[in-house]
RNA sequence: GGCCCGUUCGUCUAUCGGUUAGGACGCCAGGUUUUCAUCCUGGAAAGAGGGGUUCGACUCCCCUACGGGCUACCA
């Protein structure tokens, strides 16, 4: 049978990195078995739709190269691939199982189910709708037939009937078997009052008219694994097999990651912008690549030390054992590392193509966009350094001061004095490293104050690429400049 | 509270009964006094606790502790 696995996000706003990350493992999982990736939108809670989510999912899956073969998008041999437009495919269905007798009618009020929970709690325990109580309730199992049909004029839900007694035991290809007993689930509605159908119902008729073989989503589902097991048992369906993948928590540890860490400790969690005050990856300077590969190892590993890895690459090495149990942290010191890794091994040519590239290089003349990039492009983290790396080709104000006081008593004007004389003769494309070092020696002064001196001149701090590389691309006569300007500053 | 799942360096993780418990991020120290948030080398740093099983346990079992998830006419 042909692996067919979806990936079922809600467009309730911008897909988190959680979700994506559950995108991912979709597609590996698919592209490793030569199988189906599809793409399916959960779309049955009409209260908390948000418009643009749907093509914020699709254009997110895009950027990190995860296209769905199957998918609302570009359609497929399965769809439709919203859930608002299957009402059809579920209402025939659930006249299956209340025609078998596997569901049944309810017509409580939320107020009343609330009123009935608030009672329980009170009391120190968990309202459940379920074998040892749904005789006491409104339902189609205690009206007589007039009543039911009168009943059904007005709303009504409908639930599934679970089995009293019984232990409903069904596996996790990541965590082996799960057992409960059937007692303490719940009569859950399949069928909202509105017409829709809830998650778990619209998900395990998808999962079958699609022909998922495996269903691969985050832990949060793990406790409605069993239950899911009795819908599929109701239509007399073959479950597919599950798999339940750790969450990503928050960089404290407790609890699931969420927008509000993102915002309060300045790291994105989403791959896009999201409005005009949420950045995603994409903006905070990430490659696809990049973020996709750290995304992979949250949870997971190919057993071996590689840990860099091309999305195709992750294709190959994919494989369920290296799937971890525990959730993982967030931590965006990594994920920039691992930018980092990516963003070295990227060739200029290709990343010049890139628009926050283009940005910052629209300051410069077009034929050194090259060497610019090429120059600060190993020391890059995020897109986003290469503004702040490349501002000291621009001026070298204001100076460190800090680093300026300590060169002060090292006589800094000689050495100053002497790079000027070799910048004023210096001839089209040679470079003064080599008559420099040869004067220093000479005359027995530390290349360490030679270098401060000149580094602090030409960019006024410390740090940055190589200094001669970086005068090279400043031309003549600016290094000159800013060596008389520095001499200037230090009298 | 109930149910389910989990627990190796600060963090992500390797180990599938016998290892000096390995790697990566971060951190610290060096790289013949050329700077550097790059690069290279080195270092500190871990099996939650208690019982078993076994010649031998991080690895298997049980208990405890801790953490997480679920407990909606949300997904």
């Amino acid at each position: 049978m042909k692996t067919r696995v979806r990936f079922a996000p809600s467009p309730t706003g911008p897909l988190h990195i959680g979700g994506l990350r559950t995108a991912l493992f979709n597609y590996l999982y698919a592209r490793k078995n030569k199988g189906t990736f599809i793409l399916r939108v959960e779309d049955t809670d009409q209260n908390r739709y948000v418009d643009g989510s749907e093509s914020y999912i699709q254009e997110a899956l895009e950027w990190c190269g995860m296209i769905p073969d199957e998918g609302p998008a570009n359609g497929g041999s399965h769809g439709p691939y919203r859930q608002s437009e299957r009402k059809e495919i579920y209402k025939t269905h659930i006249e299956e199982l209340l025609t078998s007798g596997a569901a049944y009618y309810a017509f409580d009020s939320s107020e009343a189910l609330s009123t009935a929970r608030e009672e329980a709690e009170k009391k120190g325990e968990t309202f459940r709708y379920g074998s040892h109580n749904r005789m006491q309730f409104k339902n189609s199992l205690t009206l007589n037939p007039d009543e039911l049909k009168e009943a059904l004029k007005e709303d009504y839900v409908v639930r599934l009937k679970v089995v009293a007694d019984q232990r409903v035991s069904i596996t996790d290809e990541v965590r082996g078997n799960v057992t409960v007993e059937s007692n303490l689930l719940d009569d859950k509605i399949l069928m909202k009052s509105d017409g829709m159908p809830t998650y778990h119902f619209a998900n395990v008729v998808d999962d079958r008219l699609m022909e998922i073989t495996t269903v691969i989503r985050g832990e949060e589902w793990l406790p409605s694994m069993p239950m899911h097991k009795l819908i599929y048992d109701a239509f007399g369906w073959e479950p597919p097999k599950f798999m339940h993948l750790p969450l990503i928590l928050k960089p404290s540890g407790k609890g699931k990651l969420s927008k509000r860490d993102g915002d309060k400790d300045g790291f994105p969690v989403f791959p896009l912008q999201w409005g005009s005050d949420t950045a995603g990856f994409r903006e905070m300077g990430f490659l696809p690549e990049g973020l996709i590969n750290y995304l992979a190892f949250l949870g997971w590993n190919d057993g071996g030390e590689k840990e860099f890895f091309s999305l195709e690459e992750l294709e190959e090495a994919f494989s369920v054992v290296g799937i971890q149990k525990g959730g993982a942290r967030f931590d965006y010191e990594k994920a920039k590392s691992v930018n980092h890794q990516h963003l070295s091994r990227t060739s200029p040519d290709t990343l010049i193509e890139n628009s926050k590239v283009k940005q910052v290089l629209a300051d410069y003349p077009v034929e050194k966009h090259l060497d610019i990039l090429s120059l600060f492009q190993e020391r890059l983290y995020t897109l986003d350094d290469l503004k702040e790396e490349t501002a000291l080709l621009k001026a070298p104000y204001p100076y460190d001061e800090k680093s300026v006081g300590k060169l002060q008593n090292k006589n800094p004007q000689i050495v100053l004095e002497q790079i000027a004389a070799l910048l004023g003769t210096q001839k089209e494309g040679e470079s003064i490293k080599e008559p420099l070092f040869q004067w220093a020696k000479e005359n027995e002064i530390s290349l360490g104050v030679v270098m401060q001196s000149f580094r602090l001149s030409i960019v006024g701090k410390l740090t940055g690429p190589d200094l001669f590389a970086i005068c090279t691309l400043l031309g003549k006569d600016v290094p000159l400049k800013r060596v008389h300007d520095f001499l200037n500053h230090l009298s």
